[in-house]
DNA sequence: CAGGTCTTGCGATTGATACTCATTCCTGAG
DNA sequence: CTCAGGAATGAGTATCAATCGCAAGACCTG
């Protein structure tokens, strides 16, 4: 099966090599946000062949083309997802390194308000809570 | 005069040294988020003799104590600050590389809401607007 | 002022990411 | 279908921030 951001590479036409065909659908089937090793393993897993610097160049590329997001949660590692639809903000859970995604409309709007209170245009945005559960 | 930081860290029972009280100082008279080059420059003029090294690990130090805040605007270089009385977030111009900082009380609460709706306690966060000068 | 502990400086090291360059792979013109 | 030339790859190396190990030094406490 060709995966969803196959087809985005090719519409955006980006040109479509074995490599980075074998990068996307290992993206394609994560559903968490793996960090650059973490990625590594499971593109191996579907071709033993792909070196490191080919994903981090691929990675950037993706990147840079809109085809996927880069995350830092502050560990010094990028993590990174499929690019969403819709925006949405991450809280990362500080027991287990889980990290959740949540969107609110009201934080969205709000963000861009502050930003326009200084007299800037919005260009990016970053939000992340840091929280442990709940215990009750 | 002894500075703010210095006054903190005998409250804090940090044990002071030549170099602590330095790094205190340096960090004390900046008013901007320099980041650990920069903070060594400025420690440089007041001492030539302190390394890198002790530099790091007293900001660790100091960051341990909550003495002063580490960021991280993304550009893969921590930038520090003293600790702020008041919470504030911050908005990075993309084009001068400035960090305006801002306080928001209503994107306050509605981060703490935002995670508590999601069965969160929030220990911690971070938001930062990336934005350019409205031009009009 | 002796002993033990904390701190420092220095150089070496790590971890993440980017770069270099020789080799191999696509693609589009003929 | 073939081939030339630009693009992509792999492996190793470079870079940069941050950390570590260790020996020497500073600092308390009795």
């Amino acid at each position: 099966m060709t995966s969803r951001i196959e087809q985005l590479c090719t519409d955006k036409g980006v040109r479509m090599t074995h490599q980075r065909r074998i990068i996307a659908q290992a993206l394609s089937k994560s559903d968490d946000h793996p960090d650059v090793a973490a990625l590594h393993r499971r593109v191996l897993e579907l071709d033993p062949h792909i070196s490191v610097a080919t994903l981090y160049r691929t990675l950037k590329l993706f990147e840079d083309t809109g085809i996927i997001e880069r995350y830092d949660f502050g560990d010094g590692r990028a993590r990174f997802e499929e690019a969403p639809e819709e925006h949405h903000d991450h809280l990362v859970d500080m027991e287990t390194g889980e990290v959740i995604e949540f969107h609110n409309e009201v934080l969205e709007r709000l963000k861009a308000k502050a930003a326009r209170e200084l007299g800037y245009d919005l260009t990016g945005h970053r939000l992340e809570l840091y929280g442990v559960k709940e215990k009750r």
